[in-house]
DNA sequence: TCTACATTTGACCAATTGGTTAAACCAATA
DNA sequence: TATTGGTTTAACCAATTGGTCAAATGTAGA
């Protein structure tokens, strides 16, 4: 259960604390479990992240991050809008499948903490990640391959929504599926292709 | 703050529960607080409800069964399937905007404790709610107004997903929404028609 | 070896929290 | 009016929790 023991103090205590945040989120995890768990004396959380508040908001952004990058990273692949939106959906669904307490997590603590949002966008700058994605859709539009009533905006939060909604809702997508006679874990796996023609067929002209 | 004096106690302590477990979770809320609210004594909590484990089970599954009965009569409209779906979509953003706090408590401790979706769908009985809209679906494919490789099952979670997520990621989509000069109150306003387009022209052959 | 400094620990603390209890209150009824 | 039963309260409790502190341990350089 407990982290390499080769790493030093301070990054076991990140690794600890990433596990015991996602798992029980911020009210629910304990300083005692994180430091069981770093094979540490619990005084010694409190040496290298003087509070509860510290460490949770060093840990999030650090995981945050990292998915966050990730995430970004998918947008950034070469080809026509279609091949882009293929690629990305698979990226994310292989993302979220390696991260699947990730998505519930981050949005209760951001949803309890809005704050949290300003300061992780501030570490990524992703302000103008976009500009590409958005001249190439106005360019496929004049050019009449997609529709012309697409917006970028709500064309985005579709995608992230299809992808990152069924992990959200697992449990229950989970109850919804075996009434169907399903595996949720089936389910999943279908979704890579289905949403990708899901968004495409939406949108080509 | 206290709710209407008028109702009895048990029922105050449902409501003030209910708001206090909403807004804080259920590892962040406080019996105190929730005993505040209510205008009454901490004790009196635990003589009608024994613990906070039991008070949180019976609030949640009424808060929950409330609104998902409003979900599912949406699904129970007449009506062509597009006629349907956009009937379907504005509904549920309507319910969605007046209980915007509720999708992220309820995912989060479905999480928390998946036996909860299961007290739920008893509770429910949506087992075969979908069954007209199945056949429905069916029909349509074979007269050839939607495409053949629609599949129930993900349509359903296709346009929950478009409809919910929003609210899940409202810190997110607030942050983006202001990138590009928009709020997130406008955003959530075009949705209603956005959505309901976005499947219309994924799934029409 | 001695010293100075960072690291780690066990013991401890004050505050909070869910929960209990015995007594008080109050309305109905005999 | 006296009694009975449900309702409500103040006071209290044990356990947990985040956090502190002085002492111990390790370690690199003089």
């Amino acid at each position: 259960m407990d982290n390499n023991e080769e790493l030093n103090a301070e990054q076991r205590i990140i690794d600890a604390a990433a596990d015991v945040f996602e798992e029980n989120g911020f009210d629910g995890a304990r300083m005692q479990q994180i430091a069981d768990k770093a094979g540490i004396n619990k005084a010694l959380l409190h040496y290298y992240f003087r509070s509860k508040d510290l460490l949770f908001e060093k840990v999030f952004l650090i995981v945050a991050e990292r998915i966050f990058a990730g995430f970004i990273k998918a947008f950034e692949e070469k080809g026509t809008i279609f091949q882009k939106i293929e690629l990305f959906v698979t990226k994310h669904q292989e993302l979220l499948y390696k991260n699947r307490r990730f998505p519930i997590f981050f949005f209760n603590e951001i949803s309890r903490n809005p704050m949290l949002m300003k300061k992780l966008v501030a570490k990524l700058e992703f302000n103008n990640r976009f500009k590409n994605l958005f001249i190439q859709l106005e360019e496929e539009k004049k050019a009449g391959i997609i529709r012309q009533d697409v917006d970028v905006r709500h064309l985005m939060i579709n995608i992230v929504s299809l992808s990152v909604f069924p992990y959200i809702g697992r449990p229950v997508i989970k109850e919804i599926m075996s009434d169907f006679g399903f595996s949720y874990e089936q389910f999943l796996e279908e979704r890579k292709s289905v949403v990708a023609n899901f968004v495409i067929n939406s949108i080509k002209a």
